[in-house]
RNA sequence: GCGGGAGUAGCUCAGUGGUUAGAGCGCCGGCCUGUCACGCCGGAGGCCGCGGGUUCAAGUCCCGUCUUCCGCGCCA
């Protein structure tokens, strides 16, 4: 088709173009017609640049409508000063339409594009089922441009660490013990099946074997399990793996590349983000007793802190049995939290019960001042306490309790009585929380670190199995595996996250290279030996032929972009997502079939 | 599988059991020569998600169901 192909793009378009006949290609992103003068803000993806159209010259100018495709040619003018627009980049010019065809008319839009602040609002299905719409927006172009480059800074970064970027097979083996397999029927022998990868994992450590040494691939991985703000049916990941290294290496080339990408991509793109700086580093067990969990968000302070041996010998009947029976007592402060009604206490307390606490105890800490009542309690910094549970307590204990807390004067400490693991997992949310609500989870601000030594199995009191913290193929570590056969809890692995901001970002683990010691771990982990064969035999029999020391890490690619681009959830990043229950409202898919593929599958509903 | 929020015009949302269900934006028609959220006048547009029920009367109350968002379980 014959068309005037641009001769510019709209966002370079500057005064100093002045005179110039120019041809641009792009959309009509807003239409104001004046009667005696038509103005349209013509916009591709480098931008707007307002186009005025004499309507003697264009009588019929009517088929110019919002998101019409169209290609103008006209002349640069400098606008009027008074008529100049301060908000636009390229708001000292305007164009002068001397000609101008539409290449693709559009209908009235099914939700408006011209202004982002409403775009916040509109129902997201209806987004994604106009997703070529819904791209055309700056804000969404933006985000589009920074994965793309995010992938673009990857590369060049890998290869210049002589990374070998390689593509492996999307139809694969389905490897049940995992997350659930999307499955692909095989026609050529009815019954059986492929799956699509939760991740590449074997066929890198493959790779190892053949000798590639270092190799990485974005990689699309699927996993049928519940969507999330940051979990999709199909997500991608960075994936590497790299031979002959230990832990070391290959947190220091991960540490490397994601500085060098993260804050690349902050000066590219003008993000209001900190530079990145060097990760800190704590172990699986640090992480748990001063975060209550192996991701801590460490923009703020507020660590949890343990009661129990401050508090052991109270009156206080929750706290007596919970100690008793082998539970701990924890808190974390919420400053300015004395300031809480009675009503908003109870809500904070209704919020630990929904992760699974029983109850929670609070002590509200203040300076003594002249309000406080004669004989009351009073710490030696000068803080006095307001809790119905302050009677239980000796003045000792008082005075440990707001040690251990390091409370200050308006501090709340908020408490649970419970197993330690309970006790974690509501403190390390109630953390959050608190942080939210006194503005700590600062935006700008990208809070790298490595946790370390995680344990390599945990029990599974569901199954009565040991299960792998990360999978099957994490390595031990050395000194550990005398733990093997005795006490397998107690065996840590080579095994490390990379979490910012309180999101895991990259997880990844030295992997074992020996079959023997393979074969023992998928013992311990409840598989048999006829079992392993029939599902891990290829990757028994290759650690067999000289397989090298290696193992690699992972990072996500959506989770990265989303919290690049300040989105609350994944979608946002994705070009083609799907809604929670993994439907494409765009393609309609999942759909279904017609008779002749379900017999050339031999397949049938059974009911 | 579970909990919470939402579903009313093309979009975003109001709507106390009681006339003919409204607003802003968009759309259509008219007017308008400096707008950039253009302005002014007029108009069209509704299975109030779907199915039952209570009631003299249901957008509104009850039950069920579907879709969607957030979270829990799940995600080696």
């Amino acid at each position: 088709m014959g068309f005037v192909q641009r001769t510019k793009t709209c966002g370079e378009l500057r005064a100093e173009h002045v005179d110039q006949q120019v041809s641009l290609n792009g959309w009509a992103h807003k239409v104001r017609d004046l009667g005696g003068v038509l103005f349209v803000d013509l916009r591709d993806r480098t931008g707007l640049v307002q186009l005025t159209l004499d309507p003697n010259l264009f009588p019929n100018r009517g088929d110019i409508r919002a998101e019409s495709c169209l290609s103008v040619t006209g002349t640069i003018k400098v606008r009027a000063e008074a008529t100049k627009n301060p908000k636009m980049s390229t708001g000292d010019i305007e164009v002068i339409v001397s000609s101008y065809s539409v290449l693709g008319p559009s209908k009235p839009l099914p939700f408006p594009l011209s202004d982002e602040d409403q775009m916040e609002s509109v129902n997201e299905e209806l987004r994604i089922k106009h997703r070529y719409l819904d791209l055309r927006r700056p804000s969404m172009y933006r985000r589009m441009a920074v994965r793309g480059a995010t992938l673009r800074r990857i590369r060049h970064y890998l290869d210049q660490e002589k990374f070998l970027e390689i593509e492996t097979p999307i139809i694969t083996k389905s490897t049940p013990e995992g997350a659930r397999d999307y499955l692909v029927a095989y026609r050529l022998d009815p019954g059986k099946w492929y799956a699509l990868p939760q991740s590449p994992q074997q066929y890198k450590q493959l790779l190892m074997v053949a000798g590639i040494e270092r190799y990485y691939q974005i990689a699309r991985c699927f996993r049928d399990e519940s969507s999330r703000a940051d979990r999709q049916p199909e997500f991608t990941q960075l994936d590497l793996e790299m031979s002959f290294v230990r832990q070391e290496d290959i947190l220091n080339l991960a540490e490397g590349l994601m500085v060098d990408v993260v804050n690349g991509l902050i000066d590219e793109f003008g993000l209001e983000k900190d530079k990145v700086e060097p990760f800190e580093r704590m172990t699986y067990d640090e992480a748990m007793y001063l975060y209550g969990c192996d991701k801590p968000d460490l923009r703020f302070g507020l660590r949890l802190f343990d009661l129990t041996e401050a508090v052991r010998g109270c009156e206080f009947g929750v706290f007596k049995g919970t100690i008793e029976s082998g539970g701990m007592i924890r808190g974390v402060r919420f400053p300015g939290g004395s300031k809480l009604s009675r009503k908003e206490v109870g809500q904070l307390e209704e919020y630990c019960k929904e992760f699974g606490a029983k109850g929670m105890a609070s002590i509200a800490v203040e300076a003594k001042d002249n309000e406080t009542p004669e004989g009351s309690y009073v710490s030696p910094k000068g803080l006095t306490v307001r809790s119905s549970i302050v009677k239980f307590f000796t003045e000792e204990q008082l005075d440990q309790i707001l040690e251990q807390a390091e409370a200050e004067a308006g501090d709340l400490i908020c408490i649970v009585a419970d197993s330690y693991a309970t006790a974690n997992s509501v403190l390390y949310r109630l953390r959050l929380e608190i942080g939210n609500r006194c503005g700590l989870r600062d935006p700008r601000k990208l809070k790298y670190c490595w946790i370390l030594d995680f344990p390599l199995v945990e029990w599974n009191a569901e199954t009565g199995r040991w299960s792998p913290s990360h999978h099957p193929f994490t390595s031990p570590k050395d000194e550990d595996l005398i733990y093997l056969d005795t006490d397998p809890g107690r065996i840590r692995a080579d095994c490390y996250d990379m979490v910012v901001n309180g999101t895991e970002c990259a997880s990844g683990s030295i992997r074992i290279h020996q079959t023997e010691i393979q074969s023992r771990i998928f013992t311990l982990l409840g598989i048999d030996e006829k079992t392993q064969q029939e599902r891990f035999g290829h990757m028994l029999e290759a650690f067999s032929f000289g397989a090298p020391p290696h193992g690699g890490i992972a990072p996500g690619i959506d989770r990265l972009v989303s919290i690049l681009t300040d989105t609350e959830n994944i979608r946002e990043v994705i070009a083609f997502p799907k809604t929670g229950n993994g439907y494409d409202p765009m393609m309609d898919a999942p759909s279904t079939i017609d008779a002749q593929q379900w017999a050339e599958l031999g397949l049938r509903l059974s009911n």
